[in-house]
DNA sequence: GATTAGCACTCGTTAAATATGAGTGCTAAT
DNA sequence: ATTAGCACTCATATTTAACGAGTGCTAATC
């Protein structure tokens, strides 16, 4: 157990270190307004807070930096839960509400105001559209063999593709089709909706099978392509800013990951928590991000639930100032109306 | 006017800087089994082109570099026009082919490919829609009192933005004022859709107007959002193996602006070559381009007009292969059918 | 007259030598 | 239990020297 010294100085390091990017002495730490021990003392306490694991030296001469256990410490004892700052969030609100009613834009517009508000690269997944369910198959024709299916969920989300016809297919068939998949499949979730349809298609009499399986499987393919869940990058250029991303060797495996759309979209849509969570170093389990913090949350917008929002800085972020302007950036979109 | 001799030594130096990456010096040049002069003769010659300011040396006692001018003259002179290697062509054509027939996930391939070509990091911009006419409009009523709107275009492309009523509106006003849109404005450019629907609304009769102007100016509104054209980058991180953006002094500049996906866009429109064109370092008119060169061409895909492609790497890069390469890559777009 | 060998000179690069100083751990005094 | 004092460590910065690739010029050669 940590005595409340030990305790004020570890938290005086990382608060120190945080602002400095710079091993930090017993010296400098002496000098400190709310510690009043002599540099001795503080030295004393600095060998048993590195014998927990809680600090550490780069070298035998140099100060000392937190450790990523260090840091989990800060993180789960030393940050508290801080309230909501209404004015604040209200601001937040209102800069969101003039950007645009589109959810696509407001989510691109609050992962770049995390970012400008943190001056960490934040990144934000879009809603999942495999939840959502069917609201609306439609089928508009562009020429003779070409036309393009359309597909709404319930959410308001439209995919769309094009398809081309091996022959000319009657307009009746083509209504009756869509009448059909409208009838049936209406409320499915789109993750299932490929497999229904090809329910549907056995379902069919043999008579009519001949008829609309062509057209029927033309839009299952239409279906089968994954619609990528709308991910956005906010504040990469960000990064360039802080010290510890100053050498190839660091930038470099970071700026290849997050330039990787799929796997952070894999990665992000991995994570399981519904609430604020913070992730240091290695913990991320992942290499390009072992000298970084992540704090992710869900949000919701306008109530519904809808995706995921990332804000990702070194180890050495400020935890503290990170999670509340997460908190305050979920907050301000979970009231954001869409409608008016 | 360039001697023979002098000619050869230019193109070698050229051909071993963008090789080396290292400054080309006399004795290495006599060496090669196509210049059988002494070094001395060579140096004669390399002084020569120096003052007529094709090349020039990083320092007194360094080899020499191509210049600016230097890679213009070989450009311009020297990279004969390939012939398209029918062989190489065909199985490009293959890869497109196999990967889709949805044009934006073959122009993404294309870029890619052309990308791993090179080894140089590419830039692939749709087709602007703003160009495109208007096939049909539809609405799709999603409950009470929200509706999806579709604007499709004469290529296939479609639009959709979810809009709000602020009180109900009848089913019959929706559909007549869908209808009227229909009867008027199919065929209208896209650019020019948001003054023709305001012209519409003028036209209305004083009753009428009462009844529509509302759903129209909704649309308006729709259509009033400027549709990006579809941008893709392929092979960012190529740049990393490029030794001259191994200090952070030039790969900041280059990926911050590589990012700013509005900035690329407006500069891939504002190209004015429907072919292959070499624009060389500062020639770019970015400071953030000023030690790469670009390579840029309109594509068509399955014989339309489409977009543009461009192909970006140092100064130093190797424009003879990277213009076949793009010369294959959008032979091969050309001749890629969409429907089978 | 064109080419080439020879040589002094330049200057960026690398390596070794040295100095600096922030910070530590330990011991003894308070 | 705290603190002053001091020898010791080690990354960083600075200086110096050695190195060598390449040049320009001159004089000899074809």
């Amino acid at each position: 157990m940590l005595t409340d010294r030990q305790l004020l100085i570890l938290r005086a390091i990382i608060d120190d270190y945080i602002q400095t990017a710079q091993p930090v002495g017993s010296r400098t730490l002496s000098k400190r307004d709310d510690l009043t021990f002599s540099s001795a003392t503080i030295r004393n306490d600095m060998a048993d807070l590195e014998d927990m694991g809680l600090i550490e030296k780069p070298h035998t001469s140099a100060g000392r930096i937190p450790s990523e256990i260090g840091y989990r410490y800060y993180v789960d004892h030393l940050v508290e839960k801080q309230m909501i700052d209404e004015q604040e969030t209200g601001r937040l609100e209102e800069r969101l509400r003039q950007s645009s009613k589109e959810s696509e834009i407001l989510i691109r517009q609050a992962a770049d105001l995390l970012s400008d508000l943190t001056n960490y690269t934040t990144v934000a997944l879009g809603p999942n559209s495999q939840m959502e369910t069917l609201a609306r198959v439609d089928f508009m024709p562009l020429d003779e063999r070409r036309g393009v299916v359309l597909i709404v969920t319930d959410q308001g989300h439209v995919e769309h593709r094009t398809v081309m016809f091996e022959s000319r297919v009657a307009p009746e068939v083509i209504e009756e089709t869509i009448r059909l998949l409208n009838d049936r499949l209406v409320g499915t979730s789109i993750g299932q909706l490929k497999i229904r349809i090809g329910e549907e298609v056995a379902r069919l009499q043999l008579a009519q099978r001949q008829q609309y399986e062509n057209m029927m499987q033309l839009i299952q393919s239409t279906v089968g392509i994954q619609t990528p869940s709308s991910l956005y990058l906010g504040g990469k250029k960000n990064i360039f800013n802080q010290p510890e991303f100053q050498t190839l060797d660091t930038l470099r495996p970071f700026l290849e990951w997050i330039d990787e759309q799929d796997r952070l979209t894999h990665w992000l849509e991995s994570l399981p928590n519904r609430e604020i969570y913070v992730s240091i170093g290695s913990e991320n389990g992942i290499v390009a991000l072992q000298h970084c913090s992540v704090i992710t949350s869900d949000y919701t917008l306008d109530g519904e639930t809808f995706g995921t929002i990332a804000m990702i800085g070194p180890t050495r972020m400020d935890y503290r100032h990170g999670v509340q302007m997460m908190g305050q950036i979920i907050e301000a979109l979970r009231r954001t109306k869409l409608d008016e």
